[in-house]
DNA sequence: CTCGGTGTTTCGTTTTCCGGAACGCCGGCT
DNA sequence: AGCCGGCGTTCCGGAAAACGAAACACCGAG
């Protein structure tokens, strides 16, 4: 049992559920602002114990991730965590490319969209863009998001065989996010059907009141199966069903340019260097 | 004293002296090519066995560090992990010695000034200061611009591999942010050999009308790339083309500069301080 | 239905991490 | 000077995580 210092009004504590996943949570805490930091202000901002701090702050000043500045007192990030910031951004060209078929379909639409992966029961947003409208929702990419109250989430569930669906949803009590979330096993399994037969999923207010969604899955190569879904997500003042549907084909154009992308994959031995 | 064996043309295994890097340095083996790696892949890749790979991977996906793609079958870097680069690349900039070295040039050559990275397709500027002249474009430090029609973005590019390139602008049709944007894979891939050729790129009203800009890489330590640029940016009214061209060397001396900045840290390894 | 290659799980051992308590250092105050 | 309070640093025994050989599960090809 820990008991959790209550962190005072101050910043929140470090999640974290490994000792790597803290030491992870530092980095990004001191990458997040704009400061150097030093001891005393990382206990306050993470309310984590002096010694502790002080052994995570050794390592990865030893690792070079992180470097003291003016005269030792303070620490700033350091310059092998910037090397791995700049090949990340610049070596992404998967997420590069995927990132541009879904602003040019935002632009197309003008709505906001986003692109989703199944992971466990929930539904991960791997990126999103949104619309220039003022009225929108805030979702940003990387929220996760339960599968079955998500248009996402159910177009996932639907490929899948009974069984393995059976398997996800009984694993725990479905959450109802709005009165319309379906938490009926039956319901769902109806629900499938349809997403089935249409090709496509909606979430008519199921997860946020106010909030519809539209998904269409990114086409798997062969009979297999896909984790990849493409949708939007719009107020639905602005955005009704029928609207909604409207900008299917849209979408489908925007799911077979993701499959393009992710269809040629390198193979084990590594080639790069030109 | 610790004698690294040789380090081989390919990296080999894992440095690492603790879980936690080793972790960090799985990251930079996926950071530093622009593959998706199969568990195999990796394990060929780093030397390291296959539960302990696996164990390794399922971590850093749980926390949303990586992320599985197509299928499941192969890793890639996750959204979690995106972010924290671009905010270390984002707040980084704000103090010290390159913000220092970017004002000096803005001081020498009299126009706004700012480095760039590259992020996904879009570059994302770091930093910039404004020259003192009243007209003048207003385009703040963490906005973003697509490649194809920025200075900077085109240096990026060029130094690309080609089917690197071709995959980050097949995937949506080239904006056309004004008549003279690059619209054309045909013409940019000429684009792209001029920009090798000369080592900078301009950019020639291709992104808002009445501004140009030129942009040098700041030069990557060896044989590698880099993900910085130096760039200077004007009405074209003031700054024609071939005013343009003749601030070269003093870009290029930032450049450098830039380079020395990142490059000497004065670890405790090494020594060899310039 | 075997076989080779891959992804995943198990489990006893080894290594690392944890953080309360205590220590040393320094600058400001009396 | 002497005291004090904040900060960085070190110790060390208990607790937790990582390790990786072996074995298992899965799939498509022969």
């Amino acid at each position: 049992m820990k008991i959790v210092p209550a962190a005072s009004a101050e910043a929140a504590l470090l999640a974290g559920d490994t000792p790597t996943m803290r030491l992870f949570a530092l980095l990004e805490v001191v990458a997040e602002s704009d400061q150097l930091y030093s001891l005393q202000g990382l206990v306050e901002a993470t309310a984590l114990p002096k010694p502790t701090l002080h052994r995570m702050l050794q390592q990865l000043e030893g690792a070079g991730l992180m470097q003291r500045e003016s005269g030792g007192r303070h620490y700033g990030t350091g310059v092998r965590l910037r090397r791995l910031a700049e090949n990340l951004l610049l070596n992404d060209s998967h997420h590069g490319a995927r990132h541009a078929v879904l602003r040019h379909l935002v632009e197309e639409v003008g709505e906001s969209c986003n692109i989703t992966a199944l992971s466990g029961s929930e539904v991960i947003y791997l990126d999103r863009v949104e619309t220039a409208a003022p009225l929108r929702f805030h979702l940003h990419a990387g929220s996760r998001v339960p599968a079955h109250c998500s248009a996402s989430g159910k177009v996932f569930l639907a490929q899948m065989a009974p069984e393995q669906r059976q398997r996800l949803l009984a694993a725990a009590p479905l959450e109802r996010c709005t009165p319309n979330s379906l938490v009926d096993l039956g319901k769902l399994e109806r629900e499938m059907k349809k997403v089935q037969r249409e090709g496509c999923a909606v979430d008519d207010e199921e997860f946020l009141p106010g909030l519809l969604c539209v998904a269409v899955l990114v086409p798997p190569a062969e009979g297999a199966r896909s984790n990849l879904c493409v949708a939007v997500q719009a107020p639905i003042v602005r955005m009704p069903a029928a609207k909604a549907r409207r900008l299917l084909p849209a979408l489908r154009r925007a799911a077979r340019a993701l499959r393009e992308i992710d269809s040629h994959v390198a193979p084990s031995r590594g080639a790069a260097s030109a």
